[in-house]
DNA sequence: CGTGGCCGGCTTTTT
DNA sequence: GCCGGCCACG
């Protein structure tokens, strides 16, 4: 490791040795440089692996950076000692290792967030009130309960903001949706923060333990943390302070979902002897694209302010184009994009298109398939969202942990066996008159001893069948899980009810290939992580989105929104789009009933401003900036202004085009162009 | 139990 | 204006 290769605030940072240190990383300033080097300094200056741990939000980061470390080092084995995982799966870690402190069983489930909405639709259906699961939006509820969760408010301490229904609801629901994910033995993601913070403030003996465990503690991506995280950051450094954290105030874009941007602004008052180091040579962009970045930003008042340069050229101006329609802005992003890998040999790679709200791409894509233009999409559904991949899950949760009543409903009539919601009621009914949990009151229902009149002998037997085949899943489990889950597939039938219910041949193939996927998974993760139990493999599985397996790189040009975008950097970047009530989004600028009031009322656009900051930042060379004077909302053509945000922009910093002229000028030559092209490919 | 028609809604999303 | 979810009907 040569620190020679670092410029002098980077150096600061990598060789800052103890006490609180909190680095702003500018965009495209070297950060993951700067945290890899610093693990590896701080394994120079003969500190163990074990006493190091960093901390990211996704997984995706956290392999990334034992790639880089394990690189840096040239050392593996070294690389694997150090503690390198993201705040859940730490908070799953040690949720584990104490999980006789907290009283759960062993095959405790993690409740995602799909989950998590059942849940709560569950206690709506049950709830007095008058048609309460469909007269209110269940998101906005569960988003009301993660905050407070977050804000460590106790269930029977909910604040209900004046005139709020949808507080109100919450603060009935809440208390319910706690005591319903303790009765399943289940967790949701939240509790994998909170429960732990809960165990360091109320056991002496638990907080001890960890906090010896890491004397150098690094957080990437500070300014996503929300209070639960901080709490539990704070508790795990609370013997040394030596805790690094690495962010970017001016990237702060995810307060809507509890992130608390004070923990980066105020870092320094919140520990005591705080040094700061500002990153601000930017490696990346041109100078022009920074200066455009920097205009906008400026326009923020909340930050700690930092100006982003770099000793490359001004390079290409920011083109902005201005179409007459969606259409013809969409048209032209497509051609443009075509022209840069033809005319220019950009790889489609190089290129990403960038969007505020996901229904903007369909349009896009639609272009871009008409000319033939390879792409791919960050985000759309995931792999274990998809229906007959939680199905199959559902059966293995069930088999694991009995109290897991969401796993149960979901399969107790899949595929159809003739339990129908009546009988479902029914037995959901008894157990909680009994005390009991559902698997046992189903179990009890099946059995062929029993004679019970609510229930009809055909629908007894359906639900012995059910207590058979997850009985003997729970038996086959016991030895290796590919072969159970196979004769899982198999005893429910599960390919042929796919082809079956499927409305194509392709479609049932997709489904069926998607399962596979599953397996395939399960097959890895059996094999490298050996002989941890299916229960421990499926918790892991629902912290890992499938971004891994889905896309890996490919020749293709990127679709996505601008959160999405962050931490991805392209040579040429379109961002689409830029119009009032697009970028700022007309959510922000008019919030919904069903959005979470702010402690001040105050509308603030600020975070609408870092995202298009984000987005700006992106991109290496050439950035693109597009517009439509005309969109269609909501079925009426509606006249558009330009985004604020692009006002900010010095005129100097952009080159105008009127797509509208220029449709005028090359209709014929275009389409006469494609003619010919169509042609050329047909052959 | 599956499907077609109708009604409502229409940011961002990782773990 | 379109899509997705839900209910009623077959």
């Amino acid at each position: 490791m040569d620190l020679a290769k670092l410029n002098p605030p980077q150096r600061e940072a990598v060789t800052h040795f103890g006490g609180p240190l909190l680095v702003l990383a500018g965009a495209g300033s070297g950060k993951t440089r700067v945290i890899t080097f610093r693990i590896a300094h701080l394994l120079a200056q003969g500190v163990p692996p074990e006493a190091i741990a960093a901390v990211t939000f996704t997984n995706k980061a956290a392999e990334e950076m034992r790639e880089r470390v394990a690189f840096l080092l040239q050392d593996r084995r070294t690389a694997k000692k150090l503690t390198i995982g993201t705040f859940h799966s730490m908070g799953l870690w040690i949720l584990k290792e104490e999980r006789k402190a907290l009283g759960f069983p062993r095959g405790f489930t993690i409740y995602d967030q799909s989950d998590q909405l059942g849940v709560v639709r569950e206690i709506l259906r049950h709830l007095a009130k008058e048609d309460a699961d469909r007269r209110y939006d269940v998101k906005a509820i569960l988003t009301r309960i993660s905050l407070a969760k977050n804000g460590f408010v106790a269930p029977d301490a909910y604040k209900i903001h004046e005139g709020d229904d949808y507080d109100e609801v919450t603060a009935e629901i809440y208390p319910r949706y706690q005591e319903a994910l303790r009765a399943f033995a289940a967790v949701d993601f939240d509790d994998l923060i909170t429960e732990v913070v809960r165990l360091l403030e109320t056991n002496p003996a638990v907080r001890d333990r960890w906090r010896s465990r890491f004397r150098f503690v690094m957080v990437d991506e500070y300014q996503d943390t929300n209070r639960a995280q901080l709490m539990m950051v704070k508790h795990l450094v609370a013997d040394h302070g030596n805790l690094v954290v690495v962010g970017d105030d001016d990237q702060s874009i995810y307060s809507w979902r509890g992130a608390d941007p004070t923990n980066i602004l105020r870092f320094t008052e919140m520990f005591e002897g705080a040094r700061l180091v500002k990153l601000e040579q930017n490696y990346r962009s041109t100078k022009t694209i920074l200066d455009a970045a920097n205009a906008v930003i400026n326009n923020n008042t909340q930050r700690h302010g930092k100006t982003l340069w770099s000793d490359k050229g001004a390079g290409a101006p920011i083109i902005h184009a201005v179409a007459p329609d969606v259409e013809t802005e969409a048209k032209w992003v497509a051609r443009e994009v075509r022209r840069l890998h033809q005319d220019d040999g950009r790889p489609w790679s190089a290129m990403a298109v960038m969007y505020r709200s996901n229904i903007q791409a369909k349009l896009l894509e639609e272009e871009l398939r008409t000319n033939e233009v390879p792409y791919t999409m960050y985000g759309g559904q995931q792999f274990f969202e998809r229906k007959e991949v939680k199905d199959v899950i559902a059966y293995l949760r069930i088999a694991l942990n009995g109290r897991d009543e969401l796993a149960l409903r979901r399969i107790i009539n899949y595929p159809a066996r003739g339990v129908g919601a009546t009988t479902v009621e029914r037995l959901v009914a008894r157990a909680q008159a009994q005390h009991a949990n559902l698997w046992d009151v189903v179990r009890a229902a099946g059995a062929e001893a029993a004679d019970d009149p609510e229930i009809r002998p055909q629908t007894r037997r359906a639900l012995g069948d059910l207590v058979g085949v997850v009985e003997r899943l729970r038996e086959r489990l016991a030895g290796d899980v590919i072969v159970a889950t196979r004769g899982l597939l198999d005893d429910i039938a599960l390919y042929d009810d796919l082809r079956h219910a499927a409305p194509s041949m392709t479609a049932a193939q997709r489904r069926i290939d998607n399962v596979e996927g599953l397996i395939g998974t399960l097959t890895r993760h059996r094999d490298k992580r050996g002989g941890e139990g299916l229960a421990d493999l499926l918790r892991h599985l629902s912290l890992q989105s499938d971004s891994e397996e889905a896309d890996a790189g490919g020749e293709k040009v990127i679709l996505t929104t601008l959160h999405g975008s962050k931490g991805l950097e392209f040579p040429v970047v379109f961002m689409v789009g830029l119009e009032e009530e697009l970028l700022p989004h007309a959510r922000t600028l008019q919030p919904q009933a069903t959005d979470v009031i702010d402690a001040d009322h105050a509308i603030d656009i600020s975070e609408e401003r870092r995202l298009c900051y984000v987005g700006i930042t992106r991109a290496q060379q050439q950035l693109y900036i597009t517009r439509a004077c005309v969109r269609t909302s909501r079925g009426r053509p509606m006249p558009r202004t330009p985004s604020r945000f692009l006002l900010e922009i010095p005129d100097e910093l952009l080159e105008v085009r009127d797509l509208a002229e220029e449709a005028r000028e090359k209709v014929p030559s275009d389409e006469v162009r494609q003619f010919f092209s169509k042609l050329s490919f047909d052959d």
